[in-house]
DNA sequence: CAACAGGCTGAAA
DNA sequence: TTTCAGCCTGTT
């Protein structure tokens, strides 16, 4: 019944790659995560070397997980100083997955403001709203595509918790789905014109655009900051001002800062410093 | 009750 | 170009 990968000696965690808060609808049920991804419902377990699965084929383990990527390639070149090396000891085997773009853009619109709990609660509203079911499990929906979205009413939206958000997801929804080439376009682009591109649907501004094109885009240049991030680059290298609203300068300065420090993989090093929150 | 949570938009300076 | 109020929901 479940199926049995063996990761030889490729570095992986599969615990800190789903734990970190870069995606919302996994969720740990005993010792198996369970999650929706790709349209599909997913239970993965690991045992040291070994994840046993079901749900899904090796292939699409390798590619979600980006296993094929030299993890401690990426990890030596962004671990330049004591404070990020301290964090890649602590989260060691942390991976970037790779997210449907339109997942991820719906994602995180919502997650402005938010907190995890109330992200996956949004997510979920609108996938039991219209999304497919998917496998068995009760409550297993996939995520709503752009076009079953753009036909609901912003009101509708609105009873998925969404609150103010909901016009957003109305708009984009409807963008995403008459462009159906939108994420091939964006792939195609280097960072800055990606972003450029990506900021044009609403609700997705700097810090939005910067986690999508991180996570569904692998643009590993991208260094999304949000108010943890300036905490911690504050707290680390001296920079930025977390006791006032951030602008967009700021913002721009502290993210060129990391891309300057870190390398071309400055997101995985946000992403490592990120999971060390609090 | 106020403050805050993985920000963004639109208007005004 | 930069600043700033306002914003849905939910928890502390």
């Amino acid at each position: 019944m479940k199926n049995r990968f063996e990761l030889c000696d490729i570095p992986f965690s599969l615990d800190e790659t789903l734990s970190c808060g870069q995606v919302f609808r996994w969720k740990k049920v005993n010792d198996f995560w369970e999650g929706v991804c790709h349209g599909r419902f997913i239970k993965v377990l690991q045992n040291k070397k070994f994840l046993e699965y079901s749900g899904c084929d090796e292939e699409f383990l390798k590619y979600y997980f980006q296993l094929d990527l030299d993890l401690d390639l990426v990890l030596d070149s962004v671990c330049t100083d004591e404070h990020i090396e301290k964090a890649i000891n602590e989260r060691y085997g942390l991976r970037l997955v790779r997210q449907e773009p339109w997942e991820c853009l719906l994602s995180y619109i919502c997650a402005q403001n938010a907190n995890i709990g109330f992200i996956s609660r949004m997510l979920e509203n609108m996938s039991a709203m219209c999304g497919e079911k998917i496998g068995t499990d009760e409550g297993s929906y996939s995520y709503p595509s752009a076009e079953s979205l753009s036909q609901k009413c912003v009101t509708d939206i609105g009873c998925c918790s969404t609150g103010y958000r909901a016009p957003y997801i109305c708009e984009t929804s409807f963008a995403v789905m008459s462009d159906p080439k939108w994420s091939k376009r964006i792939q195609n682009l280097g960072y800055p014109d990606a972003r450029k591109e990506i900021m044009k649907y609403k609700g997705v501004g700097p810090k939005v655009a910067d986690c999508i094109l991180l996570f569904a885009f692998q643009k590993f240049e991208s260094f999304p900051v949000d108010v943890w991030i300036r905490r911690i680059m504050n707290g680390f290298y001296g920079i930025g001002n977390p006791e006032k609203p951030m602008s967009s300068s700021e913002y721009a300065s502290i993210s060129s800062f990391a891309r300057d420090h870190f390398g071309e993989y400055a997101g995985y090093a946000q992403e490592y410093l990120f999971a060390g929150r609090k």
